[in-house]
DNA sequence: TATAAAATAAACTTTTTAGTATATTTTTGC
DNA sequence: GCAAAAATATACTAAAAAGTTTATTTTATA
């Protein structure tokens, strides 16, 4: 079992969670924790050394937790079909996201980009991750003859994952979900299109 | 011609645009502003109240900026292809971008989605004009016999759009504009199936 | 159940950034 | 060339956010 101080920490991260996603590293600041928490000063700077501290510790925790999240979904698929098509479904909802504020992916690239050069690496090399794991899955179904070899696995991959994440990001400001499914079907008729 | 007020205005704004699409609304300071123009907190201030009308107003220009240029590309195509094929042209590289710091339309997006509602509510309205805007090129382009009636123009405006502003960020963090060819390569060769 | 660990309360300091005031100098454009 | 406008220099104040300190209280767990 966790220790009480773990337990607090762990509290702590998952709480700044949505907060981090939705205001970002700038806008996100400690009063905000401690008001989400309802814990004191003392006791937060107890657990992490300074805001810098916490927000890596945030981002790390935002990063698994999506990868988590989204892994165990598409494991419980079995044809290769199947688990691109749960990828799909794991965004459908752009307002409603599994964190509040969107896709941390994103929006953790967008600010990072120009500024936290640490972070900035991180959710590449989790893009990177990404984008092989969706190729490895596009490649097991030309194998075993879900898709035809006309599939590009590499251009497919980018694609759909480009536009899944343009998307998130346009649904919410937009405030609809529709675009977003007229886009996961029109990804699953690309698809279909190497179906043999 | 403009008078020396109204330059200095308007130098203060071009020289903080690109700090504000790097660093976001929350990231910029006016010291940065200060710095980047050389000019003094007296002299900017008489020409702003705060911190939140430069915003504005450099936000307001960023907009206007961006949809000058692509607006004024497009324009000079006949085609309906000509004019979609240079809407990707003008994102084709995400490493070095129109105004430093990449697509200022996402880059707002993200920030402003939970945070700042007049800005979500001037890119929301962007990206539906963007969206009728490629939409009325595509039905055009169905009139006339070069695209046919297969191709559902919402649907793919929806995705070229997304897929594109997706790809920027992801490109961007990964330090590479390789993937990008390919996604315009792709949306090409699809919007090319639809070709007569 | 005792004690060590964890959390609170409250009053701080420090740092950063926004914003103000004003006398002086420089520049503009009639 | 001169008066008005624009910009500077300098020295502020204000506000917000980060971070510290310490005595006290509460809670966990060996």
């Amino acid at each position: 079992m966790l220790t009480k101080a773990e337990r607090t920490k762990q509290f702590i991260i998952e709480t700044a969670a949505p907060i981090y996603n939705q205001k970002g590293i700038s806008g996100a600041n400690i009063d905000d924790v401690l008001d989400a928490t309802k814990l004191t000063k003392g006791c937060l700077y107890g657990h992490f050394e300074n805001k810098e501290d916490l927000s890596l510790q945030v981002i790390d925790y935002m990063i698994e937790n999506n990868s988590k999240k989204l892994v165990s979904m598409i494991s419980k698929e079995k044809t290769a079909k199947g688990k691109i098509f749960t990828y799909f479904d794991f965004y459908k909802d752009p307002i409603e996201t599994h964190i509040k504020g969107g896709c941390p992916l994103i929006n953790m690239a967008v600010e990072s980009d120009d500024n936290f050069p640490v972070v900035k690496e991180k959710i590449a090399e989790v893009f990177r991750q990404g984008q092989n794991m969706f190729v490895e899955i596009l490649k097991q179904g030309i194998q075993n003859g879900e898709f035809s070899n006309d599939l590009l696995p590499e251009i497919y991959a980018f694609k759909a994952v480009a536009a899944i994440e343009g998307a998130v990001v346009m649904c919410r400001i937009m405030n609809t979900a529709k675009p977003m499914q007229g886009l996961i079907k029109s990804l699953k008729v690309e698809l279909g299109n190497y179906s043999v």
